[in-house]
DNA sequence: AATGAATGAGAATTCATTCAT
DNA sequence: TATGAATGAATTCTCATTCAT
């Protein structure tokens, strides 16, 4: 009776494996990690109860399991895509994928920054494995501008947050208040609005579009 | 530095509902609110389990009543009081405020957000009081501006949200992350950058110090 | 700090003591003796709920305290007023007056006979006060009018039990299985059937009306 | 005399969910419903608490499920199976199945008489499925032989239910009252003396044996 | 006498986890 | 491997009763 084969292998989406962690996203997502069961997991998983047990030793390590799609390279990659050519093509896409990103894994996000308040390696993985790889190329990008003189001298690092709190604050504003019933914001405007705002700020010249 | 910024009453600080409230504030924020128990908030509050009952219908009416103190006049006298002479003094003063206030609540409002999730009308009174309270002094004073010609013409719901999400990043980093042994931020240079970054990004004219 | 007076003084019918006897039949007829709570009687009888305990130790007590009302005596009085001519019209008022009895207090004979099964005290007096009470008198009836040699030879134990049993029947139709939906039963009708049955089956002689 | 008249399957007789029903029925006898806790049922169904509520949702289902075995057809059939010659050797069959019926339940019947009183749908079930299937074949035996001119003409609704009633009153003084310490009556000659009674009371002409 | 806040021993119910099949 | 019945510790909430005022 094999223990637990951990949670990596299985790699096929189909596998039992996979369809306990996909049960468990979609049921996390709905109810919160605390509220979710094992039963109700299983049963959308259209496994046993017991089975959950046998890929995952708890619950908890269930909740583990759903960073592992977040790989470095993978997130990196994502970000390196960008291929505009001014800078606001550049930070216009940094933007769009962001956003992408965010709104695609929105509901594990906010499972995984939650929960990670009370499991620290939950934490520490989270910020490697996906906030500083997001983080990264726009700091590169932005060290870049500096140092061919587009851009005014600010720390990278603070600048490169600020942006993306920017627009982050529209994404929690629909998927965390869920107040898209008191004021509802056109993407698209707000990518422009923000971008606009942010070049302007941290051009170096006099803004000029 | 004026303590319990935006905070009712508690009229008497010793009284037992009080003590409850409180202690129930400082579980929710150790573990949770489905990880706290009774139990625990009772042995903190230093009052046998039932007499939260006494107090409060139910655990649930415990996490609500945690939003009372959160009075739309008081948060939003809070963020009245910004009385810089230049934007820039004003718009300084709107962040310290506000990271004053966020600070100062963050537990709570981590907690609040998560269920709101859960409880529909939680949510609402939490957009109401505290959310929306606080975003309406930046959208006048943009408003204003951009009336005076002072400030380029943006929409303002959308340049005050972004405004604060520029902040709002760096306290989900020390406060959510719990990164700052990644980076730490010193406070007063981020409040810098970002409004020079901001009030470059809205200010009519080019931008000069 | 006078504990508990009794249950039998203060006679007066708005005094405490009533108050809350009062309260308490009405909310043990409506919930059940368990379901039944003591702030509920409390909030009806108009006191405090400490005051219950003034007078009456436990709540315990306070059912047993219901059967206070019911003396010998009265009870024996009430069936004995019954002073018809013939056999017809001495049974009919037996019938009327016990139906009047048992209707009157029958939120409080459920109750009593549901607890006496778990409290023999209760049981005792229940059947000393009021079921052997009501019994005796039809007992004689039958007795002399064996004598009399107007009635067969049956045992008065069994037939004046028979006898009350033939109306009870209707009285838990619709008290207990408040089955008046299912048919209704007219009250006169019932008796004049119930009678008609009873006399012709103990008459010595062919019945003859 | 046979065992479990009335009664449904008992497939395995041990299997879990037969354990506790067993234990409820006999803990909700010892203690009546509410006093009787999940705890104790448990343990004489040597099972875990948990195990109930596998079987169970609730312990208000439970006491339903209690229901369960009295099927309208089951009921029915027991008493169709009277096949006695003379009207007396019938009804005397009437009646010892009866007994034999309520007695055999009875444990059941004054719980969910009790409850029924605060559980509508409880109400309907015992009404339908044991007091109507009682009923029934008495009032058919009456309309018929009042068709036949054997009996007088009544109200067959109110002769049946009177006919229960003189016998279920000898039930109720030994299993309701427990009063056979007062009176102990012997069921032969109370079903005797009570066919005796209701014969000649209906009969249409004087009465001889 | 009257109060009612405080108590804390239970009660029903839930649910992650185990393990025999 | 997969199952799912069984478990029982843990949890929220209730309520009779006490007692200081």
């Amino acid at each position: 009776m094999p223990k637990k084969t951990g949670m990596k292998k299985t790699p096929a989406g189909g596998s039992k494996g996979q369809q306990i962690l996909q049960a468990a996203r979609e049921i996390f997502k709905e109810k919160g990690f605390h509220a979710a069961t094992t039963a109700e997991i299983a049963r959308k998983a259209g496994v046993a109860e017991g089975t959950i047990f046998n890929y995952f030793r708890t619950k908890k390590e269930l909740l583990f399991a759903l960073l592992e799609p977040f790989n470095a390279e993978e997130v990196g990659a994502f970000f390196c895509q960008v291929a505009g050519e001014t800078d606001r093509e550049k930070l216009h896409l940094f933007l769009e994928n962001h956003l992408l990103f965010v709104k695609e894994n929105f509901d594990l996000f906010r499972i995984l920054l939650y929960e990670s308040q009370f499991h620290p390696e939950l934490r520490e993985q989270f910020i490697n494995k996906v906030v500083l790889k997001t983080l990264e190329p726009v700091e590169k990008h932005l060290s870049k501008g500096m140092e061919e003189g587009v851009y005014r001298h600010v720390d990278p690092s603070i600048a490169a947050r600020a942006f993306f709190g920017m627009l982050t604050v529209f994404v929690a504003w629909s998927e965390v208040l869920q107040a898209d019933d008191f004021i509802q914001f056109d993407e698209r405007e707000v990518i422009e609005e923000v971008i606009d705002i942010y070049l302007r700020g941290i051009k170096k010249t006099p803004f000029k579009r």
